[in-house]
DNA sequence: CACAGCTGGATTGTATGACAATCCGGAGGC
DNA sequence: GCCTCCGGATTGTCATACAATCCAGCTGTG
């Protein structure tokens, strides 16, 4: 009926589910292994869709439709609603029902600004405490980043950078900056698929995070910085202007999303 | 049976309900007014027990008994608990069912280093961009916490200094840091709360909230920044001692509370 | 007495069906 | 063309049911 199913590729919450691994922070620190609640499969399968587009800014998400194609219950639903409002991925409008998040262009700003803070305090804790032998799984990371970016595999690129993320917030040993970071990191990697759609602009990802991790290796505290923020406000621009040219071929059918031009 | 009737001090969804106001800045945000529904009252309801303390760390969270002292359904309840879950201010242990949140000092300290770098962003957009009647907002808004201040008004304090970082992130015009800065925002309020134990910590705080505004109308951001990170640094001092002395006289009789101990 | 294993009650996780409240698109009237 | 009203669609909430899981305490054994 609205291609629900399609937009999941097929996935259901108890069935393969070929998992690329979490995209999320926190994931990693617990120890608990993967997700065996219905609800957190479900959770993933529809951030997923959200952050890999298939799922257009602006859709509609009617609680039926989501039973029917998750194959889960109403109740489970409704609690998948409630985190993905939580994380932003959906906005709920009142009795009219949760549509996936628009991001205009002052939002990705305000995003990539808030990002570039966080990831500051990772990078300044991380070359203050971390060993040698941390800066080398930094390197390893950075390897595979560079074969996924070699076959343009996006997906793999959102899976090992959150890796290079976590890594990085595990050592500097900050828990709570991965909470709060897992909070823009959804709405980061939706920037980033779209970014990607930028030709070179994969290339250029990987040669920044290449520099960064070289000063890094360096123990060179501000020049890693500067390195990050040029790297993030490149990145930043390059996903407006994707989003932009998104705006431009889906001509904003859902007029009934106010919260998102109104609320900003 | 559990007390929890009394500590959300006979509110239950439908029924008076003195609000003292929003507690979250987003809240501010949102033209559509007070929380219609009953899930969002039960949020509103729970999270103030909280911060307050009158739920204390480490206490379960049943969700019959949650039912019967809010008088609302098992399905509202449940989405309640998702809510506060994102907010961190409850740990869910699967199959077990929700705790309070416990804070360890290391999670405040990262709590506050955070907290400030996004104040931080707030207060320099907010010097940047205010208008003189801007900061004749933020002076009134500051002798109201004065005034509050003299009262010893906890409950009021929390709300006037909600109002305050509302104000900065709404001149600063910062949506999506306000959303972030929410996450950690209830945390914070709890360790506010707890702070003002100490003697002397509210007029403290009041002087350096003074002085911190009285650069922003010089429109001294530096001076401003570093006035504000004194604030804070302090802040967070003091909310450590008074955690560690609460630590003392309840012996966390919560020992099944492993992620709260190991997750960090 | 220490301790491993078992069991039953308590609690969560999920499903189902029901119904009032609300919203919206369109029919019909002016 | 615009306003009003209606009915279908959808959400918000409730009640109930039951399997899965966990844990405290009992039991039996050495």
């Amino acid at each position: 009926m609205s291609g629900l199913k399609e937009a999941f590729a097929g996935r259901t919450v108890n069935s393969g589910n070929a998992e690329v691994g979490p995209t999320r922070l926190v994931e990693y620190f617990r120890p608990h292994g993967k997700a065996k609640l219905m609800r957190e499969q479900a959770v993933s399968i529809v951030r997923d869709a959200i952050i890999a587009g298939r799922l257009r800014p602006g859709m509609r998400l009617v609680e039926r439709e989501l039973c029917e194609a998750l194959e889960v219950s109403r109740t489970v639903v409704r609690e998948v609603l409630r985190d993905l409002e939580a994380e932003r991925l959906i906005d709920v409008l009142p009795h009219r029902g949760p549509i996936v998040a628009m991001l205009t262009p002052k939002q990705v700003r305000e995003i990539y600004a808030l990002r570039t803070e966080i990831e500051v305090l990772f990078l300044r804790s991380f070359v203050r405490t971390a060993s040698d032998a941390d800066i080398e799984v930094l390197r390893g990371i950075l390897a595979e980043l560079s074969a996924a970016g070699a076959r343009h595999d996006k997906t793999a690129l959102i899976g090992i950078i959150t890796r290079f993320l976590h890594h990085m917030a595990a050592v500097a040993d900050n828990q709570v900056g991965a909470e709060i970071y897992d909070q823009l990191l959804a709405r980061i990697n939706m920037l980033r698929i779209l970014s990607m759609n930028t030709p070179g602009q994969i290339e250029d990802s990987i040669t920044s995070i290449t520099r960064i991790v070289e000063e890094v290796a360096a123990r060179n505290a501000d020049a890693a910085e500067k390195a990050l923020r040029d790297y993030t406000t490149h990145a930043g621009e390059s996903a407006i202007i994707e989003l932009n040219k998104e705006g431009r071929t889906e001509p904003a059918k859902a007029k009934s999303a106010r919260s998102a031009s109104t609320g900003v």
